[in-house]
DNA sequence: CGCATGTTTGATAAACCTCAAGACCGGTGG
DNA sequence: CCACCGGTCTTGAGGTTTATCAAACATGCG
């Protein structure tokens, strides 16, 4: 668990110094509940968390996940109310942090201010992948393309390359997340693994053939890398 | 075009002051392209752009609108790039400012800088009001959702209360806005008109029965209202 | 009027869903 | 160590939704 570390690494490293507290949500458990008011910010510190919107005959949409060392609820801080649900995934320990000391905290620093912008941007840019994921792509490339974005973020936080993907959560929160059924998931893997582009197993899926699996995806990596904040206007 | 009006009355109003050309782009022209870096900021005179994303085979995924009164790219000044196509949905008029000039607005202002989250933050719900609608909304409930969240932001822009919800492009962009083929969008259009739901023209969409609308399309516009921003640690 | 663009309709195919049963797997208690 | 149990994954059969292709039909515009 190095993620502390990287963490520390980054612009946001000032947060870290904060008042804050830390605590731990079983698997299930609801983080911030509909239309409650967010004043508050959070670090994964462990576990993947997610957040959903439900539909009355009980269809759940995850709309993402975050995983170990990210940073969620940044910009609700101006007097919204959730529109949406955030729960535990999994098992998950959070680090909690008032929403006053850290806009004060932004205030104070210019470099923090963008540090945050930039997280906030990548969140944007999750979005929007999102959407074109499951607005045009068919069920195997939605698969492909959500297990490459998984493998880059997991990456930046573990700071390894590897080749597998943990994946800590059943298939149906894949079906929720992509739009489809747990069946057609199931089936879709089966036929990437029939293509020897993954393997998968209870803990995870391995990534065997990258080549064929970012050009079946689609998936560019720098459209998402982290680039150098120039800090305009500082 | 009472635009204009709108804009002065929020807390942008000071965006206004700055320095700015106007620009008229022509339909389907480029705004902002794939990989290019993002250093502006933009509002909607008139007409409708359009954030879209291109697959290899053609395919095309609408990610948003912007209609008029709406600004753009306000997150993207830390050093971003692009990700995306931006382009003019109809003939588009935009106001298109300096993004040093706005960066510096916003330090001498926290009531604009507030201002300024709020936008991004109405903006991210937009998005993931999308996730959900094409994630796990049938066609019919896609059409009717997304009927429902123009009008409403139309209405904003506008300041009536209006049931007609003008649609100045094809029914080929509804269709690669929610993830649906043109012919998918024609038929369910026809059997929203059989159940009295909506009447549709070339020129745009009547809300008959909003009522079966909203409960079709589970919309909550209390979800996307905006709320007086309470200006934390100001 | 004639053309280009957009919409609707019909027929057929593909993708995906639902239901249901069976197989697998990890833990638990005997 | 084994048997069992609950949850998860896989497979099969059949149905629904949506896509594709092609043609007819409208609409606006020069």
């Amino acid at each position: 668990m190095k993620h502390y570390v990287e963490i520390g690494d980054t612009d946001l490293a000032p947060l870290l110094d904060l008042n804050h507290r830390t605590v731990d949500f079983p698997a299930g458990k609801t983080i911030v509940a509909l239309n409650e008011p967010v004043d508050k910010i959070y670090i994964v510190t462990s576990g993947w968390s997610l957040r959903a919107r439900y539909l009355d005959d009980g269809r759940r949409q995850i709309i993402n996940f975050q995983l170990p060392g990210d940073y969620f609820d940044l910009m609700s801080l101006v007097g919204a109310r959730s529109d949406h649900t955030i729960s535990a995934a999994t098992d998950t320990t959070l680090r909690i942090y008032n929403g006053q000391d850290y806009l004060r905290a932004i205030q104070r620093s210019h470099r923090l201010a963008a540090a945050f912008w930039w997280v906030t941007v990548q969140e944007e840019t999750i979005l929007r992948q999102q959407i074109v994921r499951i607005g045009r792509m068919s069920a195997q490339e939605r698969i492909a393309n959500f297990i490459l974005e998984l493998n880059r973020r997991q990456n930046i936080a573990d700071g390894d390359r590897d080749d597998f993907v943990p994946l800590p959560v059943p298939q149906a929160f894949l079906a929720d997340a992509l739009g489809l059924s747990v069946v057609h998931i199931s089936r879709s893997l089966t036929s990437l693994k029939a293509r020897d582009l993954v393997k998968t197993s209870r803990r995870g899926i391995e990534i065997i053939d990258r080549d064929s699996l970012v050009e079946l995806a689609e998936y560019d990596p720098a459209l998402f890398e982290p680039k150098p904040v120039p800090l305009a206007a500082q």
